[in-house]
DNA sequence: ATAGGGTTAG
């Protein structure tokens, strides 16, 4: 049945007299205007309605005809676009060509259903129509989006085999699917096989985002500096946001605060997905108040740009700020997903607000029906757990719906040390160390417990255990930017030690220090050692070397910011407070969980993290 | 007259 509103737009071919005055349908107007209506198509019931009419008129089987080309590109390709119906018409075209292959292969992927590509692809071979350059680069797109390395690798064979290895479009989608599968070496390996010649904008980007995936923050910023040296390059802001998530993880504000500088200065906008970037990069590497001028004055903001805002919020320490901000995205109408709900729960674990957050928990739940992660488990873990509510929050690990991973029962461990309740706390760790990861950390933690309730005979046994299994501890670093590049310093790594005057830094530090009243507590230091020795070591953890690097190299009215990979210890806490006061600086530094705002010998943590 | 590569959060 043909809809009128089509109908009444299409002439239908009339008949036409040649020179014998015999009667011929002139069918090429007829396709034109097929044509012309598919392309006005706004939904899938004009679409069968234009379909309909393809049909009556033959123009189907016209094998000079793109009629059946242009239906399925719209059919599959569009935003409103159906499989199910570009199925059906795929299925009756006689003897399909590449496009058709090609368009239905994308369409698949398009709906993210990569076997069902595949087996069009597959078919593709078997009628014996040659794969052309247009085929990889949409199914090798599908395998980066469902990180499926091993087909990913498998359509490698078959480039290889077909011969499109040297077609620019499909290495780029190769460095794109290696990227996005955790494969960096494939493909460092594609991008550097590559002419330079060939290399283009998209290139760089897909080889710049793949070290982003894969977290080699630092090559990622290497590489984006190779590429601002090409002539090509322009401002753009794709590349811009990988480069932007670097930053963010490495805690390196002055060059995510050039690269905001570039943006302003080259385009006259930025969309909300770079905007986001640029406020959680600076949320994240511990300007608060710059993040949320910033939030303020954003035009566009999506629940992205909210999500980020309210875990910067709470991670700073301000749960009652993100809740508000929290309760303006809902009232904004922003359906709220299962990630601002980490955020949330967060905020309500800063504040200790325990039935709050198990309110916003069911809420989400029975609510708006998104199922719980890990992460949310942990958010209420941590809840709980600060609370004092350690049994309980024991229960609910073991009446989860899923495995508990070890940061879990790390959070709850912690827990139990700021709580001193030993008995759990030996439970927790014990289901630790079940779950067999190569780290000492738990008898580490649980070492410090018995030492802190003075039951030496434990501490000894403990220790013994931790020697016993050969493990050496998780290596702590800090991270500090000067001047455009980032320093990593390692726990008692001797290589600071040929660096100019930061010895003679950490002396006179030292020194003050011990001026000002400071004096080193040995007791999470767990080597069976004399007290000089532990004090030696205490003195060359990551986070001191690193406060005396930027004590050298940056100026006296900048804060020093700092990244750590691991919570801090009490020392450390407690050295960087006599710090800030001594060397009048502020010191930031954001470790596993949260940031610490050191200033006039306080922590914005208040001791308490 | 139909098709392809690179893009953010815990």
């Amino acid at each position: 049945m043909v809809g009128t509103s089509v109908h009444h737009n299409l002439h239908l071919p009339q008949p036409q007299e040649d020179h014998h005055h015999r009667k011929t349908f002139d069918f090429t107007s007829g396709e034109q205007q097929c044509i012309s209506l598919l392309k006005k198509c706004k939904n899938i019931q004009e679409l069968k309605q234009s379909h309909c009419l393809i049909l009556k008129l033959g123009l189907d089987h016209n094998s000079n005809s793109f009629c059946t080309g242009h239906l399925l590109s719209t059919c599959a390709l569009s935003t409103w676009g159906s499989m199910d119906y570009a199925c059906l018409i795929f299925q009756q075209i006689d003897s399909p060509d590449s496009f058709e292959f090609n368009t239905m292969i994308r369409g698949h992927i398009k709906d993210m259903n990569l076997d069902e590509a595949v087996m069009v692809y597959n078919q593709m071979l078997e009628v014996g129509i040659q794969p052309n350059n247009f085929t990889y680069p949409s199914i090798l797109k599908g395998c980066a989006y469902l990180q499926r390395l091993k087909e990913g690798m498998q359509f490698h064979g078959h480039v290889f085999k077909h011969g499109f290895q040297d077609d620019v479009f499909v290495q780029n989608s190769l460095i794109n699917m290696y990227g996005k599968c955790g494969e960096i070496t494939q493909s460092w390996s594609v991008f550097r096989q590559m002419d330079d010649f060939d290399k283009s904008l998209a290139t760089w980007s897909a080889i710049i985002a793949a070290h982003a995936s894969t977290q080699m923050w630092s090559e990622c910023l290497s590489l984006f500096q190779e590429l601002t040296s090409k002539n090509y390059w322009r401002a753009e802001e794709s590349v811009l946001v990988s480069v932007l998530s670097s930053c963010t993880n490495l805690g390196a504000l002055e060059l995510g605060r050039s690269a905001h500088g570039f943006l302003i200065r080259n385009l006259s906008g930025l969309n909300v997905i770079v905007e986001t970037s640029l406020l959680d990069m600076y949320l994240k590497c511990g300007s608060l108040v710059t993040g949320l001028t910033f939030f303020e004055r954003m035009k566009v903001k999506n629940q992205w740009s909210y999500s980020v805002m309210i875990s910067g919020l709470a991670f700073h320490g301000y749960g009652t700020e993100a809740l508000r901000v929290f309760s303006e995205m809902l009232e904004k109408g922003f359906e709220p997903d299962e990630v601002v709900y980490v955020g949330v729960l967060t905020a309500c674990s800063q504040t200790g607000q325990v039935e709050k957050g198990l309110d916003f928990f069911k809420k989400m739940t029975v609510d708006y029906k998104i199922k719980p992660t890990i992460q949310h488990y942990g958010c209420l873990v941590n809840l709980m757990g600060k609370a004092g509510k350690v049994k309980e929050a024991f229960d609910l690990i073991e009446n989860m719906p899923m495995e508990a991973n070890d940061a879990l029962w790390y959070s709850l461990l912690d827990a139990c040390r700021v709580h001193q309740d030993l008995e759990l706390g030996e439970k927790v760790a014990e289901k630790l160390l079940n779950l067999n990861s190569q780290t000492p950390d738990p008898y580490v933690i649980l070492s410090n417990m018995y030492a802190k309730a003075r039951k030496w005979e434990n501490v000894a046994l403990t220790r013994r255990k931790m020697g016993q299994t050969g493990l050496m501890k998780t290596p702590g670093f800090s991270l500090i930017q000067v001047k455009r590049k980032v320093y990593k310093f390692v726990s008692n790594d001797i290589k600071w030690a040929h660096c100019e005057g930061l010895s003679d830094m950490i002396y006179q530090m030292e020194w003050q220090l011990k001026f000002e009243g400071y004096s080193p507590d040995t007791s999470e230091v767990l080597l069976d050692t004399d007290e000089d020795e532990k004090r030696e070591r205490l003195s060359r953890h990551s986070q001191k070397l690193a406060i005396a690097f930027g004590l050298i190299n940056t100026s006296h009215d900048s804060s020093i910011r700092i990244v750590r990979n691991m919570r801090m210890c009490k020392d450390c806490h407690n050295y960087t407070k006599y710090i800030s006061s001594i060397f009048e600086r502020r010191i930031i530094v954001r470790d596993r969980n949260r940031f610490h705002h050191f200033e006039d010998g306080n922590c914005s943590c208040k001791d308490y993290w």
